[in-house]
Parts: C-alpha cells; sequence; structure tokens
DNA sequence: AAATATATTCTACAAGAGTAAAATATAGAG
DNA sequence: CTCTATATTTTACTCTTGTAGAATATATTT
C-alpha cells in the first residue's frame, strides 16, 4: 500500500522527525534532524519534497507550509518486519522467532511473558 | 562486514542460487535463475560481476568460469536481521519478539518450543 | 589456420538516491 | 513602494541499480 516502500534511508531520517512531533515547518525539521544529521537545510527540504511527491508526507501552507506524516511509524514498521520475514523466514513468524531467540539473547523470562501475552488475547 | 550491506535485490537472486549450489558456471546459475526471473544471461553475468567486485563472490577459471560465494546465507541473514532489530526495535530483541507475536499468528505451540529451545541452552 | 561457437568484458542508459547550490517568490521593514 | 530576509522551487551532479546489447577473446571444429 501507499508508497511505504519507497521511503529511503535518508527520508526515513526525516519521518521519523515527523513521526516524533507534527506538524513541523521546513525550519524545524531542519533544526531537530542537525542534531543527528549534518545535512544543510536544502538537502532536508529535498528530501520533505521526495516524501510529498512519493504521498507520504502532506504540507499544508499557514503562512509558512507546515508538515506532516501520512502513514504511521505502525505501517512502515509493518511493512519492512513483513518484508524481512517473507525475504529471510519464508514467512514464518516462527522461524523468525527461533532464529533471534537463537541468536539474540532472549531469557525465558521474556519467553514467559511472550506466552502471557498470546494467552490473554486467545480469550 | 565485508560488504554483505551492498548486496542489493537483483544481486541476492544470484547470491540465492550460489548459496544453494556451488561452484557453478555463469550459465549455470543463469539457467537456474531463469525458472523464477526471465532475465537475459548478461544481465544475469552483470549480477556475479557486481557480487565479484563487492568482494561477496569468487569467481576462479579452471577452463571455464566457477563462481562461488564468499560470505554465507547466514551472514547475510544476521546482517538483515539486526539491521532490522536496530532500525526499528531500538536494538532491543524482545520488543522485536514482541511485536510478532502480536502481529503475526504465532501460537503458543511455537512460544513453547521456543522455550525448550531456550532451556537446553542455558545447561 | 579459418570459421564458428561460446565465454567474458565493455559499454550503455534510465531511474532513483544522496547531496546541495542557484534562482525565485513572498513577506516584513523601512 | 523598495529593499531585504526568509521560504520555496528549480536545477544539478555523482553513484548505484536494474537491465541488457555490443564487442572481444578464447576454444573448438573442420
Amino acid at each position: 500500500m501507499s508508497n511505504v516502500s519507497k521511503i529511503m534511508d535518508s527520508e526515513y531520517e526525516v519521518m521519523k522527525v515527523l513521526w516524533s512531533e507534527n506538524p513541523l515547518t521546513a525550519n524545524e525539521v531542519y533544526a531537530i534532524l542537525s542534531e543527528k544529521k549534518k545535512w544543510s537545510k536544502s538537502t532536508v527540504i529535498t528530501l520533505i519534497n521526495r516524501l510529498i511527491d512519493k504521498g507520504v508526507v502532506n504540507g499544508t501552507k499557514r503562512g509558512v507550509y507546515f508538515y506532516e506524516p501520512l502513514i504511521s511509524e505502525t505501517e512502515y514498521k509493518n511493512y519492512h518486519a513483513d518484508n524481512l520475514l517473507n525475504k529471510l523466514f519464508n514467512g514464518s513468524a516462527k522461524n523468525l522467532l527461533i532464529y533471534f531467540c537463537d541468536n539474540k539473547n532472549i531469557t525465558l523470562e521474556d519467553v514467559e511473558e511472550l506466552k502471557k501475552m498470546i494467552k490473554s488475547k486467545e480469550v
């Protein structure tokens, strides 16, 4: 759906800012981003405009332009999580869980917690 | 490390073939890939050469060139799994598990299985 | 050795991404 | 109304990716 899949890494940085707070002006986005990236204001504005072209950000002029995201961080996360799932684990969430439990440090307590979560959903 | 991060989607198709069996000649890779992709032989060869440039495939001439992967599928998987983990779940495998359990259909049995796996490792 | 087939390398080219300067429009100061 | 500051749009330029044809080198057959 939408163009969530076309958001590139540098554009994603802009999205994160807009997800954290919005609407924001280009200057505000630039100011916030500057804490992490040493991009020129031009660059930030280019990225915002590309996101608008891709239909995932909206800009509205109230005096100056205010920007806000049109897709949620969850949508973005979903897309990429699914993507990984399909690409690397044949779409099997179970395989993915096994992989992560096997390779990252997951404790028995964590798994207990998951169990509870699932149980509570299976009412 | 290495250039695992620079393997692009179409190159990844070639890697999958080489992981499934190797060494293979360009013709063999092409033949196998043709079952899934309608790429010209030229395209396949370009992809192989780009993988060589990226240092993730080796080609050795024994009469004709034979190609083989220099990185394992596991390395590739690790890299991308880690990447997702850091990018979308702040590096917390637990958050990721919660997310997947919450959104994909994971059963209590699956979780039980994980628990056993973990227990057996925690000897 | 010449002709042909096959393998390998070069070249190509559009679209996208990363990066940003130049140009222009517009609002506010005087 | 003109100048200036600020915001917005255009233009730009390099590298990478996806895709593949053209050229060349090499081996095989006659």
